[in-house]
RNA sequence: GGGGAGAUACUCAAGCGGCCAACGAGGACAGACUGUAAAUCUGUUGGUGUACACCUUCACAGGUUCGAAUCCUGUUCUCCCCA
């Protein structure tokens, strides 16, 4: 069943800004549109997740959706929001990093079918291109003037910590352009999509295709995600949450999403969720009676966790989750067998000590140490005056010892910083 | 090339000879309250030791001094203005 784009878009609160003629061109029938990702990691973070999802809604709205790795452009930096010049990629990581995330992308779109999601380059129309035919060609096109007024140029020229510009970066803009052109020109491509910070850039392109051909072309944004709290999306003190499990675990990425503000799960569920308003709505309604259950951080992290990372690991991370968080005592861990404990425990935290140190019982503060969850005997200090650490789930005090009595299955000892931090010791090797 | 400003812990930012392991703010971590939420309150935030203590830190290398993040010299880097 085909969806209709814009629509979809727009209740979902996944529409920014449009340009005028939008919705109409893609009413008319199959259209391409493409989305730009920077190949700066070898792995797409949630981040990228709005617009990947955008580019399934496209799909599923009977388009045919391309996605562009920018291997040209990472070689620059988009200034786009950025206040500093960035730091260059050299062209064997950013070769790696474009395998790594087409992979990803993979998974989230249909390869199959008259709408068949494309993958381009933008290094492969790049690479043999000489900088006097690019000045030549393109640059002639679009006046300084015109670039001057973009806000990514003017907030780096202009704004507040005098950061200054490169003239790479000042080109950026004409780069990504051109893609656009060279998409419209050779792929009958007609929108580009892109988030908020993008349009910009967008536009310099649909002002390159008019300019060059006469040529017209959409340009559409998606909002920037923002946290209630004001911090920035995808980002937590441990760094980006990654799609790329061994960047983030399955564990991590489920508890990212469980761990939602109230505030902010109902958009994020929308924004990432492909089940219908019906559903979604209903979900809404039910977490709107209850709130502590969080029907809704649940329904959103097992959705995203299993289209990223698969039912099995979803189901380890929702295991993992209840023996950490959930009322059931250690008892239920001690259920387990090794080998289901260390699938559990994969992507929670994990050291080793030697269990004959433990025969004679050891200092619990030593134990942190030198099983590496704590990295000195000072924090390791601070953190058992706080109160804060468990061993098996029980708070401990300064004094305590730990013997080989409390290893679970005789081996494992479940150490615990506060309520999130945990920590799984092994100790055979 | 000429002139000017600067480099302090995760970030911003005080300090300008001893009272400095370094004010303050943000962040982070923890405790209480809760729902693995938000808000709030409290505590912690270089290392070693139970502790009065000691050790290593204020771009880098030297120097002056009983004593330096603070003064001097050189080096590196950053930014601004003029050519």
């Amino acid at each position: 069943m085909k969806t209709n784009f814009v629509e979809e878009l727009k209740w979902r609160g996944m529409l920014h800004d449009a340009m005028p003629g939008t919705e109409e061109q893609l009413n008319q029938g199959m259209c391409k549109a493409y989305i730009g990702f920077d190949p700066t990691a070898d792995s797409l973070g949630v981040g990228n997740l709005v617009q990947i999802m955008t580019l399934m809604h496209f799909q599923k709205a009977g388009h045919q959706p391309y996605a562009l790795i920018g291997g040209a452009t990472g070689m620059i930096g988009d200034p786009s929001g950025k206040s500093q010049e960035r730091n260059l990629l050299s062209e064997d990581i950013l070769r790696h990093n474009q395998d790594c995330q087409k992979r990803q992308l993979e998974k989230f779109l249909s390869f199959e079918g008259e709408n068949k999601a494309v993958i381009v380059n933008n290094y492969d129309w790049f690479k043999d291109f000489g900088f006097l035919d690019f000045i030549r060609d393109v640059g002639k096109r679009i006046t300084v003037n015109y670039m001057m007024s973009k806000d990514s140029v003017k907030n780096r020229i202009s704004g507040g910590n005098h950061e200054g510009m490169s003239f790479t970066e000042f080109t950026y803009q004409l780069i990504q352009g051109y893609d656009f052109y060279y998409l419209w020109k050779h792929h009958g491509i007609q929108l580009q999509m892109g988030g908020s910070d993008q349009w910009g850039n967008i536009t310099t392109g649909t002002e390159l295709i008019r300019r060059i051909e006469g040529g017209e072309a959409f340009a559409l944004t998606t909002p920037l995600i923002k946290k209630s709290d004001g911090t920035k999306f995808g980002k937590t003190e441990g760094g980006n949450i990654w799609l790329d499990p061994k960047r983030t675990s399955p564990y991590k990425f489920y508890q990212f999403w469980l761990n939602a503000a109230d505030a902010d799960a109902p958009g994020y569920l929308k924004i990432f969720s492909m089940k219908t308003r019906e559903e979604i709505e209903s979900i809404m309604a039910e977490h709107e009676q209850d709130p502590g259950r969080r029907v809704l951080q649940k329904a959103l992290a097992e959705e995203v966790t299993e289209r990223v990372h698969g039912k099995e690991a979803l189901e380890q991370a929702i295991n993992a989750s209840q023996i950490l968080f959930g009322n059931a005592d250690i008892q239920a861990m001690r259920a387990l067998d090794n080998l289901t404990i260390q699938e559990i425990f994969e992507g929670v935290g994990q050291g080793k000590l030697d269990s004959q140190e433990l025969t004679e019982g050891m200092p619990i503060a030593q134990v942190l140490v030198k099983s590496g969850f704590i990295a000195s005997n000072n924090e390791a200090r601070r953190a058992l005056q706080e109160n804060s650490i468990s061993v098996n789930k029980q708070k401990v005090g300064a004094e305590s010892m730990v013997q080989t009595a409390d290893l679970l299955n005789e081996r494992y000892l479940l150490l615990q910083r506060g309520k999130k931090n945990y920590y799984l010791v092994d100790t055979q090797s």
